[in-house]
DNA sequence: AATCAATAGTTACGCTTGTAACTAATATCG
DNA sequence: CGATATTAGTTACAAGCGTAACTATTGATT
């Protein structure tokens, strides 16, 4: 028996609209309040939750962004001074990458922001079904570590 | 006591991240067999699912896709003969959009694929995490239908 | 009937994106 | 040491995208 093939249940569909949605209401506020782009954001909240200060190419491995990606967000932070950029020393080809201290400020509000959607989300989904999107997405995340392969 | 935030546990991080893997395998299946875009596949899947005609709007509310990508992605299946339109003849604003049967006989072999990895992917994440996921994403889904307005 | 509003779908425009090519620096290996 | 390969990061280009403006048609209001 052949079952039709239904899109309301294929996998990478639901992900992606579950994605785009939980994405929505925050893009909303890092574009409005801080002109942020979603790359930009990434890249600030990748170095403020290090403490230290990154390379380009570690920042698009620990958030899974293309290079010429962070590459641009890493030029868009600069301008806002809310980044720095400090040659390596010994090696050149090198940039090591940290918030100023007006970067680390944002990084601190929008935190406090995201924590705060987080919770809303939580209200939201309610406790057992967030537990169990957590679990699913562990999952995934499992699956990744074990055949990502960057570009 | 005020927690660190940690990226990894931000959901629409992780759900974005989950969902760009879990897409990536079967975009490149539709991609390099049938050069099809996203939008052209996921407007052959709304038709071929739904077995009849469906307008343009009827499309992008199902699928949950802007009416320009709809626009353009009808107009690529129509250049490759997949699809073909019908003006309504009693409010002509209206198109009737329906599948040719070489549009018909993609989608059946493009939803075997789907299957397939559908398969693939409950083999890689397991029975019980799947069942976690699919309803943490049910959840969602439920948020969307109460809070979603498209544009 | 005439005007104005609403709807289906397309198109023009500017912005973002990824691919690939590029520069610059360092590493490797004969 | 010199040629080649590799790596970090940037840039040029073309394709994809959403916003807003547009055409065409129908509905609503007076």
């Amino acid at each position: 028996m052949t079952e039709a093939f239904e899109l309301e249940a294929f996998l990478p569909y639901r992900l992606n609209r579950a994605a785009e949605f939980v994405a929505l209401r925050f893009a909303a506020q890092y574009k409005a309040r801080y002109q942020l782009t979603r790359p930009e954001w990434r890249t600030l909240a990748a170095l403020g939750n290090s403490g230290r200060s990154m390379t380009a190419t570690e920042i698009g491995a620990h958030s899974s962004m293309h290079k010429t990606k962070v590459s641009r967000a890493v030029f868009g932070l600069e301008q806002r001074r809310w980044l720095k950029r400090e040659e390596d020393g010994r090696d050149r080809r090198f940039e090591h990458l940290a918030l100023t201290s007006a970067g680390q400020q944002t990084y601190r509000e929008l935190t406090a922001l995201a924590a705060d959607y987080q919770a809303e989300l939580l209200s939201m989904l309610g406790a057992a079904d967030m537990e169990a999107l957590s679990k699913g997405l562990f999952a995934v995340e499992r699956a990744i570590k074990n055949r990502w392969r960057p570009e």
